[in-house]
DNA sequence: CGTTGAATG
DNA sequence: CATTGAACG
């Protein structure tokens, strides 16, 4: 477009913008088109295992949810997926906003959800679960006060399995200030976590940001990349120890070859050169490989920096 | 409108606003339409006085030069009514984003321009004049220290008078934490200073937002406001000992029974309603009225929570 | 409600 | 470049 015509169009949406500024916003405080208010009244039934032996999950960063839902990207993802169980992270709720956006008037009630979020700093990191399946319990953080101020790690017992999202912390990316404790301390101590979780005889499906690109498929320029956040050897061989105690990466197992990425940065604009990077991930118990179906990447759904991942699993699979 | 409307509505807007994000703070970085960007190689050459015996003056409160500019109103402004001297207020420009965002590309070189800036808060407050005649000198600030950190004050001396421009500070729209300030501090302080200037023999022309409603003419609802920032009597009464030392609100004196208002609240949506008040003045020295000619509300031109005022002298009427 | 800058990614 | 909350009016 040439600058001329860029500048005409400019204009136009200022002029645009004069009129509506902020009505994302003002709209979110009323339920989405088509939904229902919950009434606080009658509790919400929701059943008790998942009805079909097929059962879907998703994971995406959402880089905002009230952004997200101002735009209706969430509300359209949901519509079109209808995941059963829906795991969000990089929500930036705080308390208040959950409450003052009535985030909860945007999603169908058929899900079941549970918020966690900053208690330090307000807006930052966040993460969610969206479930259509009552959880027989829900866990909110590491249960470790010094990984738990920001709301990173959010669990959902079913009666076969566990389903952990969890927004890993960025190691920084100007100064790697927070290198040492991703690497360090949180890393371990995650996958200590989930590898505890797996003691109680149920395997554990884990989605989220884990914020590293795996191996050199995973990353669109691996040289030029390894002293980035999330690129680093450090944070990459974590990810190796992780797979090492018992799990498996579902994309990467069934689709050993290609390369498709999650994210792409905003700032230099990659989503438009293709130069992401594959930081979201499902991540699975070895036992649950013969129940795997199938594992995408949804690199076709904007609304954030991110793409939805996608997983799929049949229960009756199983020897039981 | 519809709730429905509206909403279809928002979501066609929240899709433009996806793909075009802040575009007007992208091309505040050129020049805007049919203007040429300064060469600082060569200065630029002023006029050393006004050009024609009718001189024009007008001031606006724009509520953030950064946005005003990116919605192409004070560009449109400028073309409309090209006043020889042009007085802003609440810039809310910072030393840094006058330089980011070029500012000086998107005003004709045909002005001179001087800006004021808050040192301390940045991006809050902050004056600014525009002129085509060269001033022999400017003056920033009272020279008061306390009073000096946030910009709100602007002084262009010319041959036959002094230009003035200033941003009165609010009370607080809350809990009137700064009324003592302002009250006891600010005000008496500013009127000694324009009082100094005539001490040299020019009148002054001081245009500015006042931050209040001087009489019960000037406030939509005087009793309801009295114990709100800008309408208490004590500000009130302030402005009426400014007059006693010599000085005249040139729009009443030439409309004494004309209700207009310059400022609207966007917290209650008062443009709408047309419940404001008239918080902008245009105030000369008592030596100056001969030649005043017009003194004008503009309150058609939209673009910030203030209108633009205007005053017009007829230099040749004094009897040199 | 609408503007600004700060922090973060 | 895009998001959030804070301060202010």
């Amino acid at each position: 477009m040439s600058t001329r015509k860029r500048k005409a169009k400019a204009q136009y949406f200022d002029e645009k913008k004069r009129n509506k500024k902020n009505r994302s916003f003002e709209e979110a405080k009323e339920p989405s088109k088509g939904l229902i208010e919950p009434n606080p009244a009658e509790e919400q039934k929701y059943p008790q295992d998942f009805c079909s032996s097929t059962v879907h999950i998703c994971s995406w960063n959402v880089n905002g949810l009230k952004a997200i839902i101002g735009r209706n990207d969430l509300q359209s993802f949901i519509k079109e997926y209808s995941p059963d169980v829906l795991c969000l992270t990089e929500t930036k709720l705080s308390e208040e906003s959950i409450k003052k956006l009535k985030i909860r008037h945007h999603i169908p009630l058929e899900y079941d959800c549970y918020w966690n979020f900053s208690k330090k700093r307000k807006g930052y990191s966040g993460s969610a679960i969206l479930t259509k399946v009552k959880p027989l319990n829900v866990i909110y953080d590491l249960g470790i006060p010094n990984h738990d101020q920001e709301g990173r790690t959010l669990t959902c017992e079913f009666e076969k399995f566990y389903v952990v999202t969890t927004y890993v912390p960025n190691s920084g990316i100007n100064k790697l200030e927070r290198f040492d404790y991703r690497v360090k301390e949180w890393d371990p101590d995650f996958q200590d976590f989930i590898k505890n979780l797996e003691k109680n005889g149920k395997p554990v499906v884990l989605g989220g940001d884990m914020n590293v690109g795996h191996q050199e498929i995973d990353v669109h320029n691996p040289k030029g990349q390894s002293k980035s956040a999330g690129f680093t050897p450090q944070e990459r061989d974590n990810f190796t120890k992780l797979l090492d105690r018992g799990f498996i990466d579902t994309f990467r197992y069934l689709h050993p070859k290609v390369q498709q990425f999650t994210f792409w940065s905003t700032i230099t604009g990659a989503r438009k050169t293709g130069k992401g990077g594959r930081l979201d991930y499902f991540v699975i118990s070895k036992s649950l490989i013969e129940n795997l179906e199938k594992a995408e990447i949804l690199h076709k759904v904007m609304g954030s920096d991110h793409c939805p991942i996608s997983v799929t699993f049949n229960l009756e699979k199983s020897g039981e």
